[in-house]
DNA sequence: GTCGTTCTGACAGTCACTCTCTCGAACGAA
DNA sequence: TTCGTTCGAGAGAGTGACTGTCAGAACGAC
């Protein structure tokens, strides 16, 4: 049923971003060319940009952006946003994330922090994060009309605040050294705009 | 006092901006080379990437980018930053800032509408714009602390959610055409905002 | 097995962007 | 005014991301 070929797209993908990191982290982000990456991944160039359309895509990639609809409508409360938002990285956050290796040291493999070090050292890469956040928002600003008390042009600006205000928070987790879980950071960081949809 | 080369770097910028502008209005942003900009404006190539770094600089230089925090500071009220942001949106506004033309027709010349139309037309071009706006973040965001009330983690999140949602607010008014004051669009669109900051 | 579709790799081309170097013109002080 | 100094402009070459196109191969359905 997974078909055959979109399972093999998958694993390649996955190997695709694994040498990538590998390189990124031995030699630098801009030290290391795509004709490369390919090369570690022995996939062609050109099936790197198909997969991933840009260089930074490599890191931004982001399963919410393949998300259906309806399964983020599901993930979202619109009378309590922030509290859906520290909820959904609160499960992200939870094991498993970070491929199928047993326990044992962290640091080398893939939790979040591997990737999202780039968006806040990288320029091209933050500026990447950030049109992906864009996209985000877009996504999420009609779940917001929810209670009738936004109109549309609220929703984007609110969903907009939201998404943002969660990288922004990301950030601080990064400078803080991207050992304390995430959750954390969001929620103490997001907390001021509990205001706006208090009863 | 106004350094001579400096004022010929500022009139060279202008010249750039505007030919680059008129280019991209007749031809379309992609379909214009860097080299063509350069040659209607009667500079190198190496001055347009030396003064706006690169093609999407065109459009998105800011000069808020390079106002001093100072100024800055004078401009926003800790205690109401959506009111102050509203301000200074309505005061950008006003007449003058049409480039010094007399009165008459104001469609072709140099409202906001002609530069801002690219940020959400063009792809590439609404990602520089993000990242200015996240530039614009990182410099208020020290602001809000005023306070107390805040601390430098949440700063940084409301800092993104205004200018972000701000960023929202243009979108609106873009899509509406444009032709309404945009401060309208702030005020109505940052309104839930407020109860962030509501005693 | 066979056909239509879809994905892949190869290739060439464009252009944004960087780096380096040289020259001339503006600046500050005598 | 004049003489160093400094700064910016232009020229040129190079790199590499990204885009198209195309032929061939693997896949899926029958």
């Amino acid at each position: 049923m997974a078909g055959l070929r979109e399972q093999w797209r998958r694993t390649a993908m996955r190997t695709i971003q694994e040498r990538a990191l590998d390189l990124f982290d031995e030699r630098g982000f801009g030290a290391v060319t795509i004709e490369e990456i390919a090369a570690a991944a022995e996939v062609s160039p050109s099936s790197v940009y198909r997969y991933f359309g840009t260089k930074e895509g490599l890191l931004v990639a982001d399963e919410f952006d393949t998300m259906s609809p309806a399964a983020l409508g599901e993930l979202l409360d619109p009378a309590d946003p922030v509290g859906s938002l520290v909820e959904v990285v609160r499960r992200y956050e939870a094991p498993q994330h970070g491929a199928d290796d047993g326990p044992g040291d962290r640091s080398g493999t893939d939790g979040p922090w591997r990737r999202v070090r780039y968006f806040f050292t990288e320029p091209s890469v933050r500026s990447a994060a950030l049109a992906a956040m864009d996209r985000a928002a877009a996504r999420i600003a009609p779940l917001l009309e929810g209670g009738g008390t936004v109109d549309a042009a609220q929703a984007r600006v609110l969903a907009h605040a939201l998404t943002f205000g969660y990288f922004a928070a990301l950030e601080t987790w990064h400078d803080d050294g991207g050992t304390r879980p995430i959750a954390g950071y969001v929620t103490a960081g997001l907390a001021p705009l509990r205001r706006v949809w208090a009863s």
